[in-house]
DNA sequence: CGACGCGATGATATCGCTATCATTCGATGG
DNA sequence: CCATCGAATGATAGCGATATCATCGCGTCG
């Protein structure tokens, strides 16, 4: 519709325009505009700099031309490029995926963009994502867990931008750090289960890192309280429903039912749920079930799940609001512990 | 360990690179090894043209260096980037995060990554989001769903770059396509529970695009064989547990207990069934259940999940190699549908 | 023995943008 | 009336890599 006005200039600028890679550049829009490369360049990044009627001029050439600017020359010659890299285990699970969705709306608003990483869960190929992602020079990265090679927090150090590891909690993060204790979960599950009255317990769990944090507090707590056996079954990460119904069949074949058991995962908890239902246990009358994470489907399962609920999203746009701090040049806090909350349904 | 052995030479190296950003660039690799800016290059990308000697010299010098490749300088001088774009819904969805992951595994074997792009629900950020992209030179893009805005369109078509739309089948793709009938999947389904013998039906769904394709083609084969009143309950997208329980309750209120639902997906399906116990009823003797997309815990609920199935991470792979293929300047299959399955288990 | 080919390497010119410093010009004030 | 200043714009020089075309030996062959 426009260009229907402005129909006789069309050809000119296709010529004008064709010159290499056939791909309309700021030049051209200069060009045509009657400005300097600088001038479009400043109404795209600074309007504030340019006169209200060089910015209209400008803005019209760019429309009629469909000029796309290029943020790799853009970032080559400016040494920022308007996206951070987020390292995660796996995006299919929603304990993740909530907290990257977070990050990445957050940064949207302030035209940042995420670059998404997988690194498999036995961080296997961090290593080599970290270079493949660190080539692309991120202006700040998210990073899950505070567990690197050395090879990789030689990397991360020598990047020199803002870092946030997630999902833990250290003294010595190697920037800045938005997590919670997971030591703490597994103290006051194990207290909360105790408080209740059971007396013999279990853990379902994935061989996971921070899984394995928690277990360790869970089980020593109990162990203060006299409670010395735990019947545990590991399961491979990540877990799913599946895993979960093994994990129950093998705490059974293992001796006597736990009257409680404490999975690393609502996922593996709803599976140990089905399963126990399946045998015809009463929950939480013959056996008490505890997931960790809350989510979405924790509250309406039947009976509802207990669990830990830790607020996800927060955890992404906190992470989002310290890059963006610093990419300002401000100084934001450095470490954040977003606690948790143990959430008592109908499974205990 | 290494810096120990060649700890002499640190001083000098360091003070030759410190020049603007104080980064190793490959300029400084090269002088380092007494080679040309070219021959590290080629070392790095095409090995194969240089003497092994010097391969070793240089390579040497990285290792020492920590040198890291700028991958925004390469990409703007070969205008290859060596990433893709890929552009979901959102992200915590498991049907998509599936083939998202097995795209991503794909490409990253043939030394691409994934940026990823999330939409939203109704497409609303689409056009901001893709033109916030394509300004990073993706070499390929991979779209979730074939509807576009016109403006997206022209965009996507002036990109001139390989384009996968997934998730949906078209006869006039923009460039390439790997998908299913979603018409066929309701016409399915509806045959299916004809054949069981259930005379009254019920539809639980969220007032996503493709899901209207199946159940207007579920309504439909049903009129065909006389039964008109199809229930509905439309819940609003994105799914989780909670609308499908809220679904089954609202379809209750419409009047009398239809004998079979079909959910627009796995999880709505799975928040009937246990909206369905919870009142007492029997699944499947007084009301079946068909859900969409065998999520990982279809198979493990109680009684197990009838639903449709897909081979999501085939969606991801096949669509990773029809983009690596365009990338070689082959010429792959345009169109590949890669079809579903009834998958028939207990609550039918 | 000179022409030729080929493997290995290099010089030079971009790629498309922005940082930095310079310039222009009209308004302002002493 | 001229120095000064600030708003608006421009000229120039990179950013860090690769494409392209040259160059240089050296072995081979007629």
């Amino acid at each position: 519709m426009e260009s229907s006005k402005s129909g006789s200039a069309i050809p000119a600028e296709a010529e004008a325009i064709r010159k290499s890679t056939g791909i309309v550049t700021l030049a051209d829009v200069a060009k045509l505009a009657g400005v300097s490369p600088i001038t479009v360049s400043r109404v795209l990044n600074r309007p504030e700099l340019v006169a209200p009627a060089t910015i209209a001029k400008v803005r019209q050439v760019i429309e009629r031309t469909g000029y796309v600017p290029n943020l790799l020359a853009g970032g080559l010659a400016s040494s920022r490029t308007r996206f951070v890299a987020a390292i995660v285990p796996a995006i299919s699970n929603q304990v993740f995926s909530e907290s990257i969705q977070a990050l990445t709306d957050r940064l949207w608003e302030s035209g940042y963009q995420v670059l998404l990483g997988t690194s498999g869960y036995p961080t296997s190929r961090e290593d080599a994502l970290l270079a493949a992602i660190l080539s692309r020079r991120p202006d700040g990265l998210f990073l899950t867990g505070i567990s690197h090679s050395d090879e990789s927090r030689r990397r991360l150090i020598a990047a020199r931008i803002p870092i946030v590891e997630v999902w833990d909690l250290t003294p010595t993060p190697i920037d800045m750090l938005v997590g919670f204790s997971h030591v703490k979960v597994g103290e006051e599950v194990a207290e909360c289960l105790i408080a209740k009255g059971y007396k013999r317990f279990g853990l379902v769990t994935a061989d996971d890192a921070r899984a394995e944090e928690r277990n360790v507090a869970f089980r020593s707590t109990l162990d203060r309280h006299g409670f010395a056996e735990i019947a545990t079954a590991v399961v491979q990460a990540p877990s799913n429903f599946r895993l979960g119904r093994e994990g129950l069949s093998r705490i059974l074949e293992l001796g006597p039912l736990p009257r409680a058991v404490f999975c690393s995962s609502d996922t593996l908890a709803h599976g140990v749920l089905m399963e126990a239902q399946a045998r015809g246990l009463s929950v939480p009358g013959d056996l008490a079930i505890v997931g960790f994470g809350d989510l979405n489907f924790a509250a309406y399962t039947f009976p509802s799940l207990s669990t830990v609920w830790i607020d996800r999203p927060a955890v992404g746009r906190m992470a989002a609001d310290m890059l963006l701090a610093r990419f300002e040049g401000k100084e934001p806090e450095k470490i954040v512990d977003v606690g948790f909350q143990v959430v008592e349904r109908g499974t205990t």
